[in-house]
DNA sequence: CAGTGGTCTAGACCACGAC
DNA sequence: TCGTGGTCTAGACCACTGT
């Protein structure tokens, strides 16, 4: 068991969160590295002199920060954070697309990955209601409606949903399971619709049970949600995708102007 | 108290999550609205006919899920979700700077709310490992370190702590606690570093117990982190700027090109 | 003061994982 | 089978809020 400090008796705080101290500055420290078991909690009521249950409050309290995970009948352990992905501001540049990647392949080719999709659905359906606002469409106005789930290195890392209007989308590719080189945004050029820029609105939330199921994250991690929308050269909104992808994983890179 | 229909015995979920589930769909139908009080956990004991302990885990899932907030001595409240606010790509705009108004002032005129800012901490200190990272800097070299919390109609909304190359803040009013108008990227370039533009890193984590009481966060909330750093025209970094706000409370707004 | 949530005890029994 | 965490009980006492 590894040598965890005394709590401090001129503290007076509660013993489930002295206990948390000293346990979050084993981690900290380093003693308790990623991976490792921390003391059972029977170890721990023994160590400290308390009840079971003044050992679990205090071991909840690392599990919604994230820093362990318990795994039932084995232990609780110290996370091993993922390693971090950058998502950078250029990700959408022409010279991607004009090399007929799309823009998941060329950053998982950056990234030195093996990236996978998994299309869950394409076809017809009804707009979503924020993407509908953006789109400038009615509320629940059939669209083209492309959900699919990214892995990298067989691991989930992205659920998306893009929606585009349906007279842009039929009778092209982007209606099938896989829209050619350069995705789909190679093809709503081809119909005719430079793009012109991007927005990204960026939110953070904790995940839904079935998030966390998808995207298999750990309890106490926060996600993305970004919703994007892609605009021609007239200002003409083409496209909004909705991405939700976990917040420990990824950071986020944008180029802001200064006039 | 509020009508709560029974827990299903055909589900064989624990009874803690039945009854957080009962008590949430209460929320979700609007049959307890925002900053309605729940029934107390001695009420909730018998309508359920559970122990103490168990009706407290309910609440502890509720929490979790920041839905609902407890008041110690008063009760638990179904929590009014804050306004959401827009942090917009274009608030660093030199626009505002030539008006003389820092770039928080400038968010607040749009905003209609009252701006305050609690300078905690201004003056040389060594730099953090990111923003020295950024800078350019070695680690631990003395920088001016400008600390501060702002607050948007006496609510506290954002920490701060910006870092700056001594020999560029040394002699200016970028080292007092009021930088004077414009803020301190006027000044900056006063000293012959005109703003070319900035980048942005954005994270979301779950905040620390200090952030937590600074910015008055309820639990089960994430938090961003942004790290910004401004760029002159010859590309060299000036300032770099490390914040952390409510996760909940701001959508971040960004624009990327296509080209 | 009464009523509320916050902390803590000392047990019980169960479900899961590894051996 | 044994050790682990997961759920639950039936209390106790404390701290805070309102009257």
């Amino acid at each position: 068991m590894a040598t965890l400090r005394d709590l401090d008796p001129a503290d007076d705080r509660p013993v489930y969160r002295r206990i948390a101290d000293a346990l979050r500055e084993a981690i900290e420290s380093g003693e308790l590295a990623p991976g490792d078991k921390l003391p059972s909690e029977t170890e721990l009521t023994a160590r400290y002199g308390v009840a079971g249950g003044t050992v679990r409050q205090a071991l909840g309290v690392l599990r919604g920060e994230g820093i362990v995970v318990a795994e039932h009948g084995r232990g609780v352990f110290v996370r091993a954070r993922p390693r971090i992905r950058r998502l950078s501001y250029d990700r959408f540049a022409r010279r991607h697309r004009s090399e007929g990647k799309a823009a998941y392949l060329a950053e998982a080719e950056q990234e030195k990955t093996t990236p996978r999709v998994d299309v869950q659905y394409v076809g017809r359906g009804p707009v979503d209601i924020d993407a509908a606002e953006r789109l400038g469409v009615e509320r629940g106005v059939d669209v083209l409606v492309r959900r699919r789930l990214y892995f990298s290195d067989e691991r989930p890392t992205e659920i998306a949903t893009s929606y585009v209007p349906w007279e842009l989308a039929e009778g092209t590719s982007m209606v099938e399971e896989n829209p050619g080189p350069g995705g789909i945004y190679a093809r709503i050029e081809e119909q005719g619709h430079q793009l012109g820029h991007f927005t990204e609105e960026v939110t953070a939330r904790m995940p839904t049970p079935d998030e966390v199921a998808a995207l298999r994250l750990a309890p106490g991690t926060p996600v993305f949600r970004l919703l994007r929308s892609a605009y021609d050269e007239q200002g003409t909104p083409v496209e909004v995708c909705d991405t939700v992808m976990s917040a420990d994983e990824w950071v986020l890179s944008y180029r802001l102007p200064a006039s």
